[in-house]
RNA sequence: GGCGAGGUAGCUCAGCCGGUUAGAGCGCAGCACUCAUAAUGCUGAGGUCGGGAGUUCGAGUCUCCCCCUCGCUACCA
């Protein structure tokens, strides 16, 4: 049986992190690396903070703190929220310790001494008064197009030219605002048209059943022709280029970062985790839109080039963006949910989150997030079909049956929520609830997959409908023990099938179910036969339950409306600060940051601009 | 500008290897029920599938053109 090394996009240590990031990435992970351990596979679930770069550097600056000062703080923050949300990662770890620097630079000198990097000398511009070279974002100008005066060295955000920083009219560099120098350095190209013929071409044409975002980015790539790309940066920040001479030079994030995940695996296994990188392994990468090609041409291109058995992705189901309340999601505008925040002014309602952010989850294209449609969906879903079916059979049990399971006689057919002739995956409720949802799970269709689980619950209250048991108890004492019983067995199913999506709602069901939740039972549930689809559990006869509890609350209108005030609060507040640092030019400073950066997080260059450089 | 992904009911989204009356949830209207957090169940209204042209016996579905949104565009991460 193959080992599973699931791995989620490691969120860039600049900001805590959002809705955006949740939706996109880390829920899906996180429904998927659950399922997996539920069905008894070997599985490591990957992440840590992303912590180089420059711009934690910039950031750094502007508050007037070491670099080291910022990802510690948002390493924290980040790490505390997953934790406390219940993303299950087996470890959380970070690319500013030791095993990641060791790691990365033995990858670098493994390449390195296989001749693998193309050495190239070129000309970029320096800053003489911050004392470093200047990437190309970070030099601005005036577009040599549109004559727009905050061009950057890369891109004009005005005419959306591409630039490069020589193009630009009166350059400068936008850390200090002084006119920035050219300088001579050298950089190593891992060399990505050598392979493209080789070896990348044939490797994506072979992924047709991977999402048609993400073949498309990587055909548009390739279709373009692709070009070496520089692995290290003239940067003091990361980790430093592992060779003679090359003082003032680290290895570039998107080299360095993935292999983070190998990292991180080899940090919680020292022993045994090559065999999750280069052994009988499959690999799954959850990352946003923003970073397919780093993960689909780059980082695959890294890996094949060192051999070594090293195993290539065998899926990476990005997602697209979510959007807030009509808007990008944006830091620098400050317009987000973040999660520590949400974690505190939303207590105990973790899987609340869970469950709408998967039901909006942004698979096929960019979706929207609405506090009243999280409110609707909490209220209307989880309270009024879920949790209001949970209940309604809880207390009937207790009314009835002082909460034993009853006796029941012969099954009478009229009262059958189905066919008890069939068993196993023909098993009626297997068939129509239980496998589609697991087939959809091994299909990364989770929005499809927990609407699927939801439909159950529907079932639920359409049978006490149907057959009313208030009213059978006044005239048929064995039908109703017989419907009574089949509810709460429907219950039961349902409980478990909720536990990938909503582990904390799914083990409170079950504790009033009087179950616990044996991982025996689990593994039964999940794993029963061959296909992986679950088996159809039963209570017995004689069963005690637990004690009935609401399993979900309402979520009141006065809490959604001042969440959407602090939300306009908190945006005009950053527009205002914006606007008096750099005057009318504010939208200009949008940068899009992180490997886990899946909805924009940005950061306001022109803002930094601002700060006096610090040329110690 | 180039490339890629989207544009489907009031809202949020499915459907798209072309094939009978285009689906779901929410919202809305009516009915039923009263075990349940006024929750649930049933029924119904509501769409010229972004616009235009074409291929076809037949087009949300294929082709071409145009409009709009988002992403990428190689030194932001």
């Amino acid at each position: 049986m193959p080992k599973i090394t699931i791995t989620a996009a490691l969120p860039y240590a600049n900001g805590p992190v959002h809705i955006g990031h949740l939706a996109g990435v880390y829920i899906p992970a996180d429904i998927c690396a659950r399922v997996q351990r539920l069905r008894g596979e070997e599985v490591l679930f990957i992440c840590g903070s992303d912590e180089h770069g420059v711009p934690i550097t910039l950031r750094a600056r502007k508050e007037g703190v070491t670099s080291q000062d910022v990802v510690d703080r948002y390493h924290k923050i980040i790490g505390d929220s997953f934790k406390e949300l219940g993303i299950s990662f087996d470890i959380y770890s970070r690319t500013s310790n030791a095993t990641h620097k060791e790691l990365s630079q033995a990858f670098f000198k493994n390449l390195y001494d296989k001749g693998v990097f193309k050495e190239i000398r070129s000309e970029q511009y320096f800053d003489e008064h911050a004392g470093q070279f200047l990437a190309d974002r970070y030099i601005v100008g005036t577009c040599p197009y549109c004559k727009n005066e905050g061009a950057y060295g890369d891109q004009c955000e005005k005419c959306g030219s591409t630039l490069s920083p020589t193009e630009l009219l009166n350059p400068k560099s936008a850390l200090s605002g002084s006119v920035p120098v050219m300088r001579e350095t050298i950089n190593w190209y891992l060399p990505l048209d050598e392979i493209q013929e080789s070896f990348l071409n044939e490797w994506i044409g072979s992924k047709s059943h991977w999402k048609s975002n993400v073949i498309g980015q990587c055909k548009s790539w390739l279709n373009e022709g692709l070009r070496p790309r520089a692995m290290t940066r003239d940067l003091e920040w990361g980790v430093p280029v592992p060779l003679e001479g090359a003082d003032g030079k680290v290895l570039y994030v998107w080299f360095e970062a993935p292999i983070g995940y190998i990292s991180a695996t080899k940090e919680l296994r020292p022993d045994d985790w090559e065999q999750w990188w280069t052994g009988d392994s499959r690999l799954v990468h959850f990352i946003g839109k923003d970073n397919i090609v780093f993960h689909c041409i780059i980082f695959p291109a890294m890996l094949h080039l060192r051999g070594d058995g090293y195993v290539l992705p065998n899926h990476v189901p990005a997602n697209e963006f979510l959007n807030l309340e009509g808007q990008k999601i944006s830091t620098s505008r400050n317009w987000a949910v973040w999660l520590n925040e949400y974690l505190e002014e939303m207590p105990n309602r973790k899987d609340e989150l869970r469950y709408v952010l998967t039901s909006i989850a942004p698979e096929t294209k960019d979706s929207e997030f609405t506090w009243k449609d999280y409110q609707t969906r909490v209220n209307s879903e989880l309270v009024g079909i879920l949790g209001n079916f949970a209940n309604r059979v809880l207390v009937l049990m207790q009314k009835y049956y002082e909460g034993v399971m009853p006796v029941v006689g012969a099954v009478r057919e009229p009262f059958a929520l189905f066919d008890r002739n069939l068993a196993g995956v023909s098993h009626p409720m297997v068939r129509d609830y239980i496998s589609p949802v697991v087939e959809l799970l091994n299909n990364y269709q989770f929005r499809d997959a927990q609407f699927k689980m939801m439909e159950l619950a529907r079932l639920g209250n359409k049978y006490l409908a149907e057959h009313e048991p208030w009213k059978l108890v006044k005239t048929d004492a064995a039908a109703t023990a017989q419907v009574l019983s089949e509810a709460v067995q429907v219950l039961y199913n349902l409980a478990l099938l909720m536990e990938p999506f909503m582990p904390e709602a799914s083990e409170r069901l079950l504790l009033q179910l009087g179950a616990g939740a044996s991982v025996a039972e689990r593994k039964l549930f999940w794993s029963a036969n061959p296909q992986g689809v679950g088996q159809w559990c039963e209570l017995a006869e004689g069963h005690s339950l637990g004690a009935a509890g609401l399993l979900f609350q309402k979520v009141e209108d006065d809490v959604i409306e001042s969440q959407i005030a602090k939300l306009q609060a908190t945006a005009a507040e950053s527009a205002a600060a914006l606007g008096s640092t750099v005057g009318t030019n504010d939208a200009a400073g949008e940068v899009a940051l992180g490997i886990g950066d899946v909805a924009s997080a940005t950061v306001d260059v022109l803002a930094i601009n601002a700060i006096k450089p610090d040329v110690s």
